[in-house]
DNA sequence: ATGCCATTCTCAGAATGA
């Protein structure tokens, strides 16, 4: 079987896209984030036209997650079990995002996840961030070390290591690189998940994210922050893994390009 | 050409992204 993950920054916007890489790459699972519309608002009926199943979560303007399935739905789960909420400073409430989904989809259970991204080093979102991600790692542990395979994919906004970086001196003292965040992606790793490295289909770094502006993608300024963190059911079963760049060409693309994983499932 | 920021809410500009 085959399941990717794709930020589609508005799929609203991006449902042209999403329907032609649907047909064309056909996977059976397929996990996306930033939807920037309400569950209600979901394209459902257009992407049951091509035989799949959606469940989202989302509310509106900013975040929203979905699972997209050929292979049907059991044991929904909208929200990380304890998921922290945001409170912006000039707030008095904390506000719980829709940034996570679970679903077991035929033989596989995943999380579809967008993790916070922290705006900046010591910002109140940065902390959010790495208590967002302890959630995460919490709510892990269980099919981690389960005999199901399992993988939690989406966008994790951290960048693994230096080499998932076009240029590691660009990022100097921002957010997706720092210690913290890395040591939080490696904890939830720790519960016994592995990061399926995806080959590059040009180039030599996987890239998944090139920022819109000043020619980023025709130069390969890239940065890998898209993951599929599999356990061990889930990445032995694993024959092949890709970004498709192709999808971040074309009129109207999201920043992002779908990482792609092939499975013996 | 892969091409110089996008999206949403509210209605021109803020907020968010990374």
């Amino acid at each position: 079987m085959r399941v990717a993950t794709w930020n589609v920054n508005s799929v609203v916007v991006r449902l042209p896209q999403v329907l032609a890489w649907l047909g064309t790459a056909e996977p059976d699972v397929l996990c996306l984030q930033e939807l920037k519309c309400s569950t209600d608002a979901f394209p459902y009926e257009e992407i049951r036209e091509l035989g799949y199943e959606a469940q989202a979560h989302g509310t509106g303007r900013w975040n929203g997650v979905a699972i997209l399935s050929k292979v049907g739905f059991e044991d929904v789960v909208r929200d990380l079990p304890d998921q922290p909420g945001f409170q912006a400073e000039d707030s008095m409430i904390e506000v719980r995002e829709p940034r996570a989904i679970a679903a077991t989809c035929g033989p596989v259970r995943v999380w579809s996840v967008y993790v916070p991204n922290g705006r900046e080093v010591e910002h109140p979102h940065y902390f959010y961030k790495l208590k967002w991600l302890d959630a995460l790692r919490a709510a892990s542990v269980q099919d981690a070390a389960g005999e199901r395979p399992y993988a939690v994919l989406g966008d994790f906004n951290i960048a693994p290591t230096d080499a998932d970086l076009w240029d590691p001196s660009a990022y100097e003292g921002m957010t997706h690189v720092t210690a913290p965040e890395r040591e939080a992606l490696a904890a939830l790793q720790g519960t016994g998940l592995q990061d399926v490295l995806p080959r590059p289909l040009k180039y030599d770094q996987p890239f998944s994210y090139w920022d819109y502006r000043q020619l980023a993608f025709p130069k390969n300024r890239g940065m890998r922050i898209d993951l599929v963190l599999g356990n061990k059911p889930f990445a032995t079963a694993v024959t092949d893994a890709y970004v498709d760049r192709e999808a971040r060409k074309g009129k109207s693309p999201s920043d992002h390009a779908p990482v792609v994983v092939d499975l013996d499932l």
